[in-house]
RNA sequence: UCCGCGAUAGCUCAAUGGUGGAGCAUCCGGCUGUUAACCGGAGGGUUGCAGGUUCGAGUCCUGCUCGCGGAGCCA
């Protein structure tokens, strides 16, 4: 038996079909009552003519509430009067459930509110593109590495430490092994599989427990971690510029519909193609200081900083080199200034702030011991991180992307918590 | 943790210290092309909680709870 999909309905035009869905809204004019039908792919205006139908599928119409389930039948017609080009002459409705004051109502809603209902939120227009739109960024993800011979490996989520050591992780008992760790992130895990596969990515959920409160934050995030062996800092950094207009551009061409109900301003995505500007952080500073500043040359950038930075530039900037203090024990000096990180961010436009981050890699035994002394981490912890360097160590460098930033961006949301099905945050662990 | 803002009908918001209202949603009625349809009618309230000032508090003051935004930290 076919299955009918309002996304579909202009290959049938003319033609009998049959609709599962939901009551969207409806609205009567007497003897002709028109019906708004949504069955996730679209919505589609069903039209009951009185003396057309007969008497009891007129009737049904009016204990249809909103969000009531049924299945429709009619005949497809194209007509420019419809939302959506084409519309339903409705032969018969069959009532499946009927909704019982459904909350969202056609107008205009806070956001505390919707958010305690986001199983029922993930339902409206604006919600529906903005999952569809992260959907595409994830598959365009998956596409862009597998396409060029990268294998995905799942790193853990339970670890035993901190893989950076800075960020505060959240903490749980690990039966008669003591505490573990929900990762911050699978980059080391990323570097393992690099030295076994070559190129590799690390795809999944990130977790952080810094009471974070701002729009640029949750607590669950996922993150994409590309790792490739004998890569430096510049491999890396064309990787990463490839990879982001390769994201942008399948969103402009397969998720252009959903940018238009976002009613997303496209022309500054379309720029955004490589060679994506590259200053160094000194560059960066100087920029902060030219627009009046007070920033001192070692610390990090906060959230205004990083703004005022990508403002200069239309599309996204690459910062590299920072100051080898600010950064994680990990990463390789740069062997022309020992005081500098072969570091580098990608920095949104529009004040989206920091989507990417990574790094060329230490990769000598000595070193990187050294580093893990310096930053008071757990040796132990360590060991099979070190023998990456024990056992045929080469160059390698990686970058993390924030998803929920990422779709933030390209949808132009002013919070990532419309990014995720569910977010997580400080204060939110429901629905 | 710090700073700022807020909480009134199911929802979004009004109400000079002086009888708490409107739109949407719900229910009833009308309309043969509606576009967040429209028109008429009805029901719906411990104004977040606890105190205080006042003849009188949704409104002013204090404390608390919850939420939002920002800082720090980070993707």
């Amino acid at each position: 038996m076919t299955k009918y999909y309002i996304e579909e309905l202009s290959k049938y035009d003319g033609q009998e079909v049959e609709i599962k869905g939901w009551v969207y809204n409806k609205r009567s004019s007497g003897k002709i009552k028109f019906l708004l039908v949504r069955d996730g792919t679209g919505i589609v205006q069903c039209v009951i003519v009185k003396n057309l139908v007969p008497e009891d599928v007129f009737e049904k119409f009016d204990l249809l509430t909103q969000e009531s389930s049924l299945i429709i039948r009619g005949k497809v017609r194209k007509e420019d009067r419809a939302p959506g080009g084409y519309e339903i002459d409705t032969t018969d409705i069959q009532i499946v459930h009927i909704a019982k004051d459904y909350p969202i109502t056609p107008k205009e809603h806070g956001i505390e509110f919707l958010a305690d209902i986001r199983h029922l939120w993930l339902r409206s227009t604006r919600q529906h593109a903005i999952m569809r739109v992260r959907h595409e960024i994830i598959r365009s993800i998956r596409e862009f590495f597998d396409s060029r011979g990268f294998t995905l490996i799942d790193a853990p989520i339970f670890t035993p430490a901190a893989c950076e050591g800075t960020s505060t992780l959240f903490e749980t008992e690990y039966f008669d092994l003591g505490k573990a760790y929900l990762t911050q992130s699978g980059q080391l895990y990323g570097e393992a599989g690099a030295m076994a596969f070559g190129k590799i990515y690390v795809f999944g959920p990130t977790f952080r427990a810094e009471k974070s409160k701002t729009r640029r934050h949750l607590t669950e995030f996922w993150m994409v971690e590309p790792e490739v062996a004998w890569n430096d800092l510049n491999d890396n950094m064309e990787l990463a510029e490839e990879f982001l207009e390769h994201i942008v551009a399948s969103v402009l061409k397969n998720r252009d519909k959903e940018l238009k109900i976002l009613e997303r301003d496209i022309t500054l995505l379309q720029k955004v193609k490589k060679p994506l500007p590259r200053i160094s952080y000194s560059e960066a500073v100087d920029i902060l200081k030219k627009n009046g500043i007070d920033f001192q040359w070692g610390n990090d950038f906060g959230g205004t900083d990083e703004t005022v930075i990508s403002s200069q530039f239309d599309k996204p900037v690459i910062v590299h080199r920072y100051p080898a203090e600010v950064k994680a024990f990990y990463m390789k000096r740069d062997p022309e200034n020992e005081k500098l990180a072969l570091a580098m961010d990608i920095l949104a436009p529009e004040g989206y702030g920091e989507i990417i981050g990574g790094s060329q890699r230490e990769d000598d035994y000595d070193t990187l011991v050294q580093r893990i002394k310096e930053h008071n981490l757990p040796m132990e912890a360590f060991e099979w991180y070190l023998d990456l360097r024990r056992y045929g160590s080469v160059p390698h460098s990686g970058f993390g992307l924030g998803v929920e930033r990422t779709v933030a961006w390209i949808c132009g949301l002013e919070h990532v918590r419309e990014t995720i099905p569910f977010p997580r945050m400080i204060y939110r662990l429901t629905p």
